[in-house]
DNA sequence: AACCGCTTGTGAACGCCTGAACAAAGTCGC
DNA sequence: GCGACTTTGTTCAGGCGTTCACAAGCGGTT
């Protein structure tokens, strides 16, 4: 059995093997049986020669002078991302947000199924979200250890996200999604994601106005003389 | 003097700085009145040397032997990263998500306003949302004309997104945050930044597999990495 | 069977960003 | 006023990621 080799990947890489896989499935859905890298870059909106060395991580994975194999390939980066087996996650702080996200069908076509939802706040405890019953956050241990959950999402206020975080570390917790605008520290060996959407329009603020403002005056100055006064 | 001439900033320092404000701005609420880039550093979540060099692309902000003033640095952040003025944002799919993002209060505090949500559900339009009534996605071009709305956020579907996207970059706009799953193509001129909360989950997954799999492998373990997008 | 066109896989160059060490500079204590 | 301590701003090197360009390989065709 020839041994797949265990190269590193890069994270950015892995991110954009997770978006390959999403427009693999809508072309297996919609009966395509190859496809070329630079079809499916133009898809998942990379380059080509990018998207080709993303998956020569995987060793190879298509027919030189055809393509790829869309069911072939799609099930390599099944594989690769984490195998078929659903993932059990747990979501604490059920407002907007939370709601929004246990609600979502989108996960669960990817092998994410929200096994529990908490909530401190006794109007919210109880109600039924996305098919699932808001429990109070005190069960978040019992929770964890029940279900064997290895993925947190906190979507509550950032005030309370640190102490939410470390209790699911505890509870043993080793991924964890923030939504909270706050850094969360966590001991090594736990992996954190944060998603920050004030960031993401603050950076959309800055482009346009350094677009607009003063574009391209002093793009390749390799001045190394900083001292002077400018 | 002169204005000090704003150099080239690499946009991952770019998403810094919005964090690096934020800190800043519950600083400012608790009386600080300087703070070192250690202390700063720290509650980002970041190097302590990295933030350093990330402040030096506007020049020198700090007192040497002291710190940083908080509401000086603040003040200049909030300058680089597009100045005071409110930026008019329109959002176009009042769903779960969509509606999550309508009431949330965070983004007015950092100078963004909603200043109309769409959609094409006829059950949705008409109704209040934090503050706006959901008009009807075929006012989409008026409302943003009349507006000079800069900044478009898409909560449709996927399948519909593109054809949003296209009208609102007719429309005027220039800057899109797009939650949709698809990639967008958009003329240049036009940015485009995606959240894709899926892949982030995706990612988590890797991570995890990654470290049950081969643990003595990975050489370079971070301590407290915050994730970034890269 | 051999050629030809097409596509993959990969090597290498380039640029960007990160992490650490060092020098400049300002303040506090005396 | 002066020295020493503290902290910044910058420079340097290293790693990572992206891009280009080309050789290798496969299928179809004659
Ligand atoms: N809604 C958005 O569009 C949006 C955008 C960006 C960031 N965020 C962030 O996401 C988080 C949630 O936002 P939201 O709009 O859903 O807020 P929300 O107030 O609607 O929901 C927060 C929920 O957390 C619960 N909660 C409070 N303390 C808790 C605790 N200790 N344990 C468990 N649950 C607790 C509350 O009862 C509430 O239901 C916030 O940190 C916010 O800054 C939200
Ligand atoms: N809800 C989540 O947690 C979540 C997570 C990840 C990604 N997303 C993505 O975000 C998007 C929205 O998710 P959602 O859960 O809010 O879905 P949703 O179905 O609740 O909301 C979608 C809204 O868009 C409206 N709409 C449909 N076509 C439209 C058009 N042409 N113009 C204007 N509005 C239109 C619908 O009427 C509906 O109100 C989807 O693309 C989804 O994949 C959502």
């Amino acid at each position: 059995m020839p041994e797949s080799r265990p190269r590193i990947v890069p994270e950015a890489t892995v991110a954009r093997l997770a978006v390959y896989l999403r427009v693999l499935a809508g072309l297996a859905d919609g009966g395509r049986s190859h496809v070329s890298s630079g079809e499916l870059a133009s898809a998942a909106g990379v380059n080509p020669a990018g998207l080709r060395k993303d998956l020569s991580y995987l060793g190879p994975c298509g027919v030189r002078g055809v393509g790829y194999s869309v069911a072939g390939l799609r099930d390599r980066l099944t594989d690769a991302l984490g195998g078929e087996r659903s993932r059990a996650c747990v979501l604490v702080g059920i407002g907007r947000l939370g709601s929004a996200l246990a609600d979502y069908s989108g996960f669960a076509s990817r092998g994410f199924q929200f096994v529990g939802l908490l909530d401190t706040d006794p109007a919210t405890v109880g109600h039924q979200v996305g098919g699932l019953t808001v429990r109070p956050v005190a069960e978040l241990e019992g929770l964890v250890a029940e279900t064997q959950a290895t993925i947190g999402v906190i979507t509550t206020p950032a005030d309370v996200a640190q102490s939410v975080c470390d209790r699911l570390v505890a509870a043993g917790v080793r991924s964890i999604l923030n939504f909270a605008p706050v850094a969360l520290s966590v001991p090594a060996g736990v992996d954190v994601r944060k998603v920050d959407l004030s960031v993401e329009l603050q950076v959309l603020a800055f482009l346009d106005q350094q677009r607009d403002g003063v574009p391209p005056v002093l793009a390749p100055v390799r001045a190394t003389a900083q001292g002077g006064v400018r």
